[in-house]
Formats: C-alpha cells, structure tokens, sequence
RNA sequence: GGGCGGUUAGCUCAGUGGGAGAGCGCUUCCUUGACACGGAAGAGGUCACAUGUUCAAUCCAUGUACCGCCCACCA
C-alpha cells in the first residue's frame, strides 16, 4: 500500500484514547492549569465548518498543553437551545395534527427530553470522528439539575439584590417563534418597502386640511398617540398643540407635539407617534407622558383591547395594513406611496419580521453588571485576539439596555416565580420556599408559577462556572475558574461572552477567562455565507470521511491568519491537505526500509558521528520546534500549522531524506531520521492527532501514546549553526545544477559532470553531487570560505549554453551592483540610515562583486 | 450615520521600512531504489489609486475608489 489511508487508523485510535482516559484530567493544583470551557453547541445542532475553524483551536491547545505538562482540562457541553428545539418539537408535533396546547405542558416537556437524548448525542459522535478530544467524563447538558439549580440560584440572587425586575416594556415580539426575543436576537436586512404619505385631517367636515407624515407601517395608525414634529420646524409651528384625527376610523383625535429627535429632512417632517409598537415613539411617548396602547397582540394580529380598531378587529397584520392603506386612499388621505428601501428587524432564529411591542415581562438590569465587565477589559483583566474585537465589546457594553430574559417557550429552564392572587409574584430557588415566602408575607399558600422560561443565554452565561460544580465549593471550581482562554466567532461576543464575563464577575468575583480567542467565519469560495438555501453548504463530517479528520482539520487551520475575519473555504485546501499526510506516511514507509532498522531507543549518534545534512536538519528541527510553539502561544493557528507542514514536506523529505540516499554515508540516517520524525510528530499532534500518533508508534518513542509525550524540548535537539549555513549554500548550488540538466534536457538518468572546487570538503562534494545527479570533478581551489567554494560550483554544459547563462547571471549581478552602489554613494543613506542597514549594504554590495568576478572570470576560461 | 476589516501572480492567500513569496492552476521533463495524493525545472505581479512622512515605502500617515462585516430610534 503506498497510500494512506486514515479510515484504518482514526476511529481505532480514537476509541483507544478514550479508554485509556487520555482526555480526562483531575483538578491538580501543583500544575500550571490549562482550561478551555467548550462553546455548548445546540442539542439540535450537527457539525459544521463553523465548528471546524472554533473546535479544532480549541483541540489543538488543549493537547499542546497536555503535553506541555500542564493541568489541561477541555470542558464539553450541550446547549438545550431553547428556541430552536421547541420549534423542532413543534413541527415535529405538528405532523401528528397536535398543537403544543394540545400536549400540554408536562407531555411537552417529556418529549423535548426524549428528543433531546435520542438526538442530542448526535453532535458529540461527530466530534469524536473530527478527532476532537474533550473531557468527555465532564459533559455536562445545560438542563441538568446542577446546571437548572444554579440558574435558578443566579435568578433569584439577582432578584433579590434588585437586578431582576419585572415591568411593561417594549420588547422584540416573533410572530412566528411567539416568543419574545432580545435585542442581540434581532438582525437589521435591508428589505424593499413603501413609505406611505398620509395625511391627518384637522377634522371631519374637512379632509384637505391636515397635516401630512411618512410612515412604513400604515397599520400601527390605529395605536397612533401623537403627530410630532421637530421644534426648530417652522413649517409646522402653527400645528403645534392642535389637534388631528387618526384616519381611517377619523374617531380619535391626538394631539401635535414638538419632539427633537425628529428628523425635518425626513419624510414630511412629521412623525407619527405609536408608542407601543416602535422603539422611537416609545421613548417620544415616555418623554411626552403618553398613553400606550397596543393595537397588535401576540399572534400579530390586531386587537382591540386597548383602543377602538373598528373593523380591523382580529386582521393579521400585513392584511390589516393593506386595508388601512386602502381605507385611507378611499378618503383621499393617502397622498402618496413610494417604493423604499430600509432596514427592519427580523427575528435571527425564526426571520419573522419583529413586532416591537409593549409587555410586562422579566428583565436583567445591566448597567451594574456590564460595568465591572467593562472595567476588566480596560484593565487587561479580559484580552481580546485579535484586540480590535475589544473595542465591539466595550461599544456594546457602553451602550446596553436592559436585557429581556422571558420567554414564552416551555422547553427551557422555567422562570422561578409564583405568584400569589392578587399577582404580587413570589421568587424562590424551590416551590417549598416559594409557599414559606408567599405565608410569611401574603399570608396565603396559593401559588401559580410563571409559565415562562429564561432565555438560552441566561444559563449559558454561567457555563464557566455552572459546569464546574457551582454554587458547591468543589476542587474544580478552585483549580479551574477562571479559565485560561475561550475561543469563539465574533458573532456572540454580545450573546454570549459579554454576558459570561458580567456574570462570572458577579457571582465569581472574577473575569471567567482571560483571552477571548475570536476565530474568522467561514465561508464559500465566493466569499458567500454557507446556507442550506444556497445550497453551498460544505460538509465537515463528509470531508473528513474523504479525506480523513487530519486533512479536514489541517486544512481549516492552515487557512487562518490571526487577524483575518473570514476564511473562503475551498475543498482544494483538503485535498492537499490529505497529500501532505500522505507524504508523511510514505516518508515513514521509506524510513522503515532502511535495511538497519530503526534504533531501539530515541537516541542520537554523537556530534561527530552526524553528517552535514544530520546536522543541517537537526538544526532546522530546533528552529521549528521553537517556532511552532511561539505560534502556538500566540494563537497563531495557520502560521504554526504552516511551520510544521514547511519543515516536514521543503525540508525534512526534499532534502534530508534525499540526502539520506547517498551511498556509503548511512550510518547515522536511521538514528537522525527516527529522533527528527518522532520529535517532527509531536509538534504534529495537536493539529494532525490520528497520523502523528500513527507514526509516532511505528518509531523510537517512550511511552504509551503521542497524547501523553511531551512537547519536544529545543534544548535537547543540537544545533549546529555553521553546518545549517554551508548545507544552504550547498542547496544554492545544487538548484543551479539542477537547472543547467534542465536547460540542457538531460534525463534524469544521465549523469551532469559537476565542477566542484577542490576547497569545497569531500562529504561536502559528494553530498552535492548525489543531490544533482551529477558525476564529481575537481577544479582548482575557488578561495573563500566553503561557502564561497560551493558558490563556484558549476555543472558542465555546451559552451553556448554556459555561456548564454553566465551573461545573463553577469547581468543580473551588475545590476545588483549598481543598484548598491548608488545606494551607498548616496550621502544621505550613509548618514541617516542605521549603521547595521549600511554595514549590511556594504556587505551586500561586496558579495555580488565577488560573484561577478567569479562569473566573468567563468565566461573568460570558456574563450 | 458611526466603527472595523480587505484590495499583492489566472485563483486562494502569506509577507517585510532596505534584493516581491507560497499553494493550486499553467508550460516542459521524469513512473529514479518512500510518495504521480510524487519529483525536477520554468513562465507569470507598476503589491487598488493619490498625496505625504523618510536617505529609502508594497509595508507608516492621510485621503479616494471598490468589496465585505458590525453597530445605530431616520418614521
């Protein structure tokens, strides 16, 4: 078999790993701890490439710092995802002709756990194929009793010190989820729409006189309190304090009010005002002291409770706006429609088109949480990667609102409120303490719990924390809140991480991580978002079963540049990725040829016992090692994933395996090629998990598996900095013979005479000549260092082509000579650039004056 | 309306205040004793545009254009 083939080896080792307990860690304080808690993904949801470019970061520093040597710990999870499963539950409902009504609560509720445990295990099955390695012992479901009983401790808590409140407020409605929604839930699409002019008569006996506003939303008239126009507007002062009727029902009449954040340039200058279905007109309502009523209810329908809406009664929004808009042309006071485009809140769960609306639901006070939180990252408690993400969380903390925490939902965590009769709501983590509040200060045991349910993000807020074992004081809690870093997309920095950060400050004390790792969205090769819809949707789980996990994950690494905001993914990407595994497999197989066989132990031969190119590539090893593991500190996924791959494919199989073949120097290959493979595999491991451990056991190794071995040492890997020089002179000459066979169209089995210096060393010499296919010939000394020596080598060729060759190098060089030479004539850059640049200069300039010699020296003998 | 990214080879993208890079694609050659999911050689770019700072700008600053994203109460 010449190929690799992951499908042999991933799922073996994987269940190996498991059982051995590899990916299990217990609180230790004597080490260093390293903790990732795992974004919970939904209950409902499958993998997807989203995950591959936020998990496998994640998978990647925890095996880094397990081998390390530190107290590495990935926390995994699943969310009950509220929304998306109830409306999964309901469809599902739906196809046995049943309502969620129909059910009732308690079977609904049942169902949902029986959905969520024969399907929500789905997610972390597929986990385990992309080589994903959790604590999987820890798992934890966000409706666990832990979970549900420090939500409800966190709720009551912050009721009771005043930042739980209940009110009537305008909140986001979803028609089609009929839940109420937050305003990080809400997108802003530019949709296209008509903006009606209409005009507001003075009075019956006379529809021409009135006065004329702009409006999206014909059918929130019927709720309409006011006209307001701008102050400063004296097109409008005569109208200010008058009175008009709301059309079409021409029964209410409101007044005209002067308001500043109307805009005179907008529309006709005048806005009118329904302060229980827009987010403007409330706040103009509260300022002015306004009624508010609403004029829709839950189902989007208009309602009648609160104002007279005549014949509109009952009508589904959008149809109750075409008839109004009708009605009013009927009038003569529709003066005018136009095409428009804007911006309108929809729903991102469902896409229902919001409906602001007035409520008494359950809120958090956010301003004495977001400020502490604010103050964390001012302090650098909290450190964004890349930092400018920083500042979109510092925006949004400077700006929140309060956050509506209610919803009308019933899979979730219910709300742990009763109310005694006359509504009065009692707050208690139990019901036994509930009915001891409601006697103690009602004098009544009668309670009616709060049908409602918290928001998602409200228990994933308290993820890291809840998932350690809080409000018990447990082992986990003290070694591993807060922990080192979270790593997630920017799209939840205001759903999620904000909130955890608030939260854990709270009732933690402190920050619940302290690097938010902030990883580029993915999307297609066009540079469109993935959707269903589109149809351009890349599977991961069908990737990895083509190309393997490895390739899957090396892939979506290899593309992530650490300030980049989005990675085009293309499937390109995973094929080369399966190349390059399968260039390491074959590097293995080649390796287990050699007729010596591996040593049995990891050891080295003694310094002088190592060859040029041993010397050259142990050399290379150390600069990679410390290479990988500064990327890897900073985040920098793509650049150390891209530093490994270097390293293995341009250096260690293009050359030193090359250099390995040469006859009669292969005493010390077996020894180098297994410690630099073995040590090349662990620095492999956290990005390539399934091959580096494949390999990694073919070789000399200590210990049970690549999981546990610790992370290569820079230290240990000698280097010899003089031997890594000459060895990349000896690649420059051996590239230029390579080209002479090319232009002179030798095949590869005819061999080139190489003209070698006779100061360029004999294992030097002979190495060159192996590499280029080339038969040695002495030429006389070339003076110099080695280096010097080897940049006199030349292959022999016709004298024509030798000769066209060197013009063309002669003509290269003296244009690098002038460009030098007026460079350092210039008195300024002598003056004012740094000595070393000029010194560098200098030596530049010496450099390429020494080639030219030499080349026209060549050119010369050829006459 | 604010804020943030991006613009470098046909494509996708690295990169650096002092000689323009990779992969894929393309051309030529090679089934050489690991690998054709491979090897060797090669063609291909005014580093979006303008101005400025500097001895020196693809890189720094300012502005412009185009693309993308986030936030925001213009109905």
């Amino acid at each position: 078999m010449t190929q690799y083939d992951p499908k042999a080896i991933e799922e073996r080792l994987y269940e190996r790993w498991e059982r051995a307990g590899y990916f299990h860690e217990e609180p230790d304080p004597a080490r260093p701890p390293f903790v990732i808690c795992m974004p919970p993904p939904n209950v409902t949801g499958r993998a997807h490439l989203g995950h591959g470019s936020t998990f496998t970061p994640m998978d990647v520093m925890t095996r880094y710092h397990r081998m390390l040597g530190n107290n590495a710990d990935w926390l995994p999870g699943v969310d009950h995802a509220a929304i998306a499963t109830e409306a999964v539950l309901v469809r599902e409902i739906a196809k046995e002709g049943l309502t969620r009504e129909d059910l009732g609560r308690e079977r609904f509720v049942a169902r949902a756990w029986e959905w969520s445990r024969t399907y929500g295990g789905q997610i972390e099955k597929q986990f385990r194929k992309l080589g994903f390695g959790p604590d999987w012992e820890r798992a934890r479901f966000t409706m666990d009793e832990g979970l549900s009983a420090a939500v409800r401790r966190v709720f009551v808590r912050l009721y009771r010190e005043g930042l739980v409140y209940r009110g009537r407020r305008l909140i986001n409605w979803d028609p089609k989820g009929k839940t109420t929604v937050s305003d990080a839930e809400v997108d802003r699409v530019e949709r296209d729409a008509t903006l009606w002019r209409i005009r507001y008569p003075r009075a019956a006996g006379d529809l021409a006189d009135g006065i004329e506003v702009a409006t999206t939303r014909p059918e929130t008239m019927l709720g309409d309190v006011a006209i307001a126009v701008h102050p400063q507007d004296a097109r409008f002062a005569r109208w200010i304090g008058a009175t008009v009727l709301v059309p079409p029902l021409l029964q209410r009449a409101i007044p005209v009010i002067a308001d500043a954040c109307v805009d005179p340039e907008f529309g006709t200058g005048a806005v009118k005002v329904t302060p229980a279905h827009d987010a403007t007109d409330y706040e103009i309502g509260l300022r002015h002291g306004l009624a508010m009523p609403t004029v829709l209810d839950l189902r989007a329908r208009v309602s009648g409770a609160e104002v007279d809406v005549g014949p509109y009664e009952g009508l589904d929004r959008f149809e109750a706006r075409r008839r109004i808009v009708a009605d009013t042309a009927q009038l003569g006071l529709l003066v005018a429609e136009e095409p428009y485009r804007h911006a309108i809140a929809v729903s991102d769960r469902s896409g229902d088109v919001i409906e602001p609306l007035l409520s008494l639901q359950w809120f958090v006070k956010m301003e004495s949480l977001a400020a502490p939180a604010l103050q964390a990252y001012r302090e650098g408690r909290v450190r964004f990667v890349p930092e400018r993400y920083g500042r979109t969380y510092e925006q949004w903390l400077e700006n929140i609102r309060d956050w509506n925490v209610s919803r009308q939902i019933w899979w979730g965590h219910q709300l742990p409120v009763w109310y005694v009769p006359d509504g009065t709501p009692v707050v208690a983590e139990t019901e036994e303490e509930a009915i001891e509040i409601a006697m103690r200060e009602h004098g009544t045991r009668e309670l009616t719990r709060d049908p409602d349910t918290l928001d998602t993000w409200f228990s994933s807020g308290l993820w890291p924390f809840s998932i350690l074992g809080w409000p018990q004081q447990t082992a986990e809690l003290s070694c591993w809140y807060p922990s080192q870093v979270l790593v997630t997309s920017f799209d939840i920095i205001f759903l999620w991480v904000a909130r955890m950060v608030m939260l854990g400050i709270h009732f933690m004390g402190d920050v619940p991580f302290r690097d938010v790792v902030i990883t580029p969205l993915v999307f297609d090769a066009q540079g469109r978002k993935m959707s269903k819809s589109l149809g351009n949707a890349i599977d991961p789980m069908d990737l990895a079963e083509r190309y393997g996990a490895d390739a899957f994950r090396v892939s979506i690494l290899r593309q992530m540049r650490l300030e980049s905001q989005e990675i085009r993914y293309h499937e390109a990407r995973c094929e080369e990725a399966r190349n390059f595994n399968n260039k390491i497999w074959n590097a293995l197989r080649y390796g287990k040829s050699f007729p010596e066989g591996f040593p049995s132990a990891m050891t080295l031969p003694p310094q002088d016992g190592l060859t040029l190119a041993d010397r050259w590539i142990l050399t290379r090893l150390r600069d990679a090692i410390v290479r990988v593991g500064e990327r890897l500190d900073r985040y920098d996924f793509g650049s150390a994933t891209d530093s490994i791959w270097r390293f293995l494919w341009y250096e260690f199989c293009d050359w030193y395996v090359e250099a390995t073949k040469e006859p009669g120097n292969t005493a010390s290959r077996a020894p180098v090629f297994s410690f630099v493979l073995n040590n090349a595999m662990r620095l492999l491991h956290p990005v390539a998990p399934f091959i580096s451990e494949e390999v990694w056991l073919s070789l000399p190794h200590d210990g049970q598996s690549i999981m546990t071995a610790t992370w290569p040492d820079p230290l240990e890997v000698p280097a010899d900095a003089a031997a890594a020089a000459t060895f990349e002179s000896l690649q420059q000459a051996v590239e230029r013979v390579r080209n002479l066979r090319a232009e002179i169209g030798l095949s590869p089995r005819d061999r080139i005479d190489v003209d070698v210096p006779s100061d360029v060393p004999d294992d030097v010499a002979q190495l060159l000549v192996h590499l280029c296919a080339g038969t040695l010939r002495r030429v006389g000394a070339a003076g110099g260092d080695v280096a010097g020596a080897l940049a006199a080598v030349s292959g022999r060729a016709p004298r024509d082509l030798l000769e066209a060759r060197h013009r063309k190098e002669l003509e290269r060089l003296a244009n690098e000579v002038e460009r030098l030479e007026k460079k350092l004539a210039n008195a300024q850059f002598v003056a004012k650039a740094a000595p070393g640049v000029v010194a560098k200069e200098r030596e530049k300039l010496a450099g390429y004056r020494q080639e030219h010699q030499r080349v026209a020296k060549a050119v010369a003998d050829l006459e």
